[in-house]
DNA sequence: TATTAATCTTGACATCGTCAAGTTACCTAG
DNA sequence: CTAGGTAACTTGACGATGTCAAGATTAATA
């Protein structure tokens, strides 16, 4: 308790008081602006004023940090995506479209951050933490309750396997959105077509 | 000319006579072992017997490699689509299949070597040579054409815009790839499912 | 108040990409 | 056959990076 209000005052450079914190907003500043190539340990520990090591009481090691920043991503994805789905309002149909239009854009608009949350840098091997991986499975059990609704209500193809859809639909997000990112496809423009598109092509 | 059977046979290391095209396949080889990370260009010319620096002779540098290496991946990609397409015995529908599950072989198999080809390390700013890209396109435009072809003969949606049907659905397979490969969907059994769930989606 | 534990620092090391300057071997003009 | 040029390769060096180990400082607890 009472642990918060400590720093900032005193010219101690010890006991920070909300290093933790501090250092997941910077370098989540830092990633989204610069990429993930631009992140260091030791620019991150100075620019915030603190030592190069002091980074490693909170953060395991570099993979660690980078796992946070991922998590963080998906949670905010989380919240985007909940707020697009309780739009009392709106048509099922039009849900979609938001949908599918609101991936693209946060993927678009996070791109490094969205480079993260799906690199390999964090996914193979030991790399990605326990946190990180069942935070994302979250969203993919989300995506895959929409995928299951939209069918039922005729939106999308029923005759087809629910998960296998909810693989292929999130398939076709994830890699248009690399393809974007990656600057493979040029237009970032023309977003709705694309989005039309895709649900043109998914709907029967 | 006479320029190919020289070393190898005398102790001497200046002047190997084919050095590109053996750390080409070196570096290849390492990097479809172990992954882009574990490619040094230090262990690189350590393991041919060579040093260092020698590899600048041949590559500006160590995105040049890695581009020379990307761009080999695409042309390979391209002989393996080159033999799907023409089999003339096949159906189109069979070759449809075959394609997309080629698709997926190819870039599982050569996972590392993939991650390359799409990865942002060579396509972000101006990394990547104007070699690569223009071999890229190549691949690109054959998709594009396929996917006409494949309109017309009606297996594919033909009301949809035929370029923008291209990008989602080489975006469908991309990213169902990059799911695989960086271990967020597990299972890379049931590809055959797979593929008739891409398909099915596609298909109206 | 004394002890323990958490937090942060300095020093050090190995590894990496790459530049600069020097060395060696091949190639070609005379 | 030789002189000079050029391409290929080497050693040395530099700055940057991730991270460990050992020590210093402060907060928390008993």
């Amino acid at each position: 308790m009472a642990k918060s209000l400590k720093s900032e005052k005193t010219g101690n450079n010890y006991h920070h008081g909300e290093l933790r914190a501090t250092l997941l907003k910077e370098a989540t500043k830092m990633v989204k602006d610069l990429g993930i190539q631009s992140l260091s340990m030791r620019a991150l520990g100075e620019s915030i004023g603190v030592s190069r090591t002091a980074l490693y009481h909170h953060f395991k090691n570099k993979n660690d940090l980078l796992s946070a920043i991922a998590e963080s991503g998906f949670t905010t994805w989380q919240d985007i995506v909940s707020s697009i789905i309780s739009d009392d309002k709106a048509t099922q149909k039009q849900i979609l479209h938001r949908y599918i239009k609101g991936y693209i854009e946060f993927s678009t608009d996070n791109a490094f951050i969205y480079e993260l949350m799906f690199g390999s840098a964090l996914w193979k091997e030991q790399a990605s933490s326990e946190s990180l991986k069942s935070t994302a499975y979250k969203s993919f059990q989300f995506h895959l309750s929409l995928i299951e609704r939209w069918q039922k209500q005729g939106l999308l193809n029923s005759d087809v396997d629910t998960l296998r859809l909810a693989q292929v639909t999130w398939g076709t997000l994830h890699g248009i959105c690399k393809l974007i990112i990656d600057g493979i496809y040029a237009d970032n423009k023309n977003i709705d077509h694309l989005v039309d598109t895709i649900i043109a092509s998914q709907t029967h």
